[in-house]
DNA sequence: CGAATAACTTAACCTTGGTTAAGTATAGAC
DNA sequence: GTCTATACTTAACCAAGGTTAAGTTATTCG
């Protein structure tokens, strides 16, 4: 059985690993999202989606979209978990910064052994998130679903950081400027009208952040008690 | 440049690997070794070779065999860099035994990034072999090319092992029954006649080891001067 | 309703890396 | 010197994964 999952293809898991993506944040996966996330043409999706239907990874109907099928939902959390997992290590063990990790993961992703897998989990001591605050799933394919509000929907208020954006590296090298890390704890003292700036205290440091910046940190309104 | 190099696919890195380590054991490397060192029909090879010749980093005559260029042999030695650094961070960091590594490095040495193999290198403190005792090219294509003889060809005196044939992992297992590690020192006792098996002492203990497993591990003369 | 546009599919093609089967070269035995 | 086994090459094919270009569906606009 894990046999047949270490035969498919880098690209296969790829576009496993886009439509779960995909599924989380959008209720319709389509061909064009698809593409889109995955950097390829409108055909190559459509050639490979044929596939994945033939191979019972995917349900596709043009008016539902794509759907993961339950295998093709474990390939997908398997390779989100060698990710996350890779990611959690490149920073803790080999001392990368958050902004490199997600390239050098993509590449690992597909080729690391469950015993590799498995070293570097109980190693970190089997953490639950990645360095950017996404949730790593477990060995049987479970994981936290919990969404976050964006930074950008509070006015007022302490919250704390629970995950960013991942996918870029320039801004997660801006946002570990500012101190926006998962964790961190956030005042938001007041927005500028008109999309302007959100205005915010980090560690003591008052500073201002783009209303779009805000839109890529996911926060949760922090618990009373603590000063 | 290095542009170039992350272009070639894991199968042309493979086979300019093979031809580097069969021509460190032959004068003359043919398209029969080498399918034979990869497991893929002569065919292949003959029609692989002919791509390697039009990317000029081999040439190739049938009176002279398969050589590497200059490139070839950069980009050869760059794959057995990753692999054998590789091999000695699972080891050293990640607990694996030394008869695990070798399959793991096989897929992880075509995906690295060069800030990978710098950052491992740097932390294991820019080790020179790896835990079999082969030699780890520099990043610029430089390696300690000695030859050591095997083991069978001792029937007396002290001696240190220096390298064991690396690609058997049960024997690899038997060897760490037998503690013949590199670093290890063995005083060889002496030998049956006809194929015998040879005695030697390591560490205290006196064993016994076929004469076909004896030329799997290569020593040195040990240095005078320590009892 | 019909036409324009966006989304998707299909077809024809490319490259990489493999296969088997059939043909050619070459070296050694006689 | 020819015969034969071994080594090698070529040809025809396959599968994965991509491309562009040319259809086809669907939706939306007027």
């Amino acid at each position: 059985m894990s046999r047949a999952t270490l035969l498919l293809g880098a690209a296969v898991e790829d576009y496993l690993k886009s439509i779960y993506k995909l599924s989380l944040e959008n209720e319709r996966v389509t061909p064009k999202m698809v593409a889109a996330e995955q950097g390829v043409s409108l055909a190559a999706v459509s050639k490979m989606v044929k596939r994945l239907c033939e191979q019972k990874l995917v349900r596709y109907d043009r008016g539902e979209g794509i759907d993961l099928s339950p295998p093709g939902r474990k390939v997908a959390l398997e390779i989100v978990r060698h990710h996350r997992l890779i990611e959690a290590y490149l920073c803790e063990a080999l001392g990368y910064s958050w902004d490199e990790v997600d390239e050098e993961a993509e590449k690992l992703e597909h080729v690391i052994s469950e015993e590799f897998e498995d070293r570097i989990d109980r190693l970190l001591g089997h953490p639950t998130h990645d360095p950017h605050g996404a949730p790593i799933p477990t060995k049987d394919g479970e994981v936290d679903h919990r969404d976050h509000p964006a930074l950008s929907e509070f006015d007022s208020g302490r919250v704390v950081v629970q995950r960013v954006n991942d996918h870029d590296p320039a801004m997660l090298r801006y946002l570990g400027d500012c101190g926006l890390y998962p964790g961190v704890s956030v005042d938001v003292l007041g927005e500028e009208p008109f999309g302007g700036p959100i205005h915010i205290r980090v560690a003591g440091e008052e500073i201002s952040i783009g209303k779009e910046l805000a839109t890529h940190v996911f926060v949760e309104v922090a618990e009373e008690g603590k000063k």
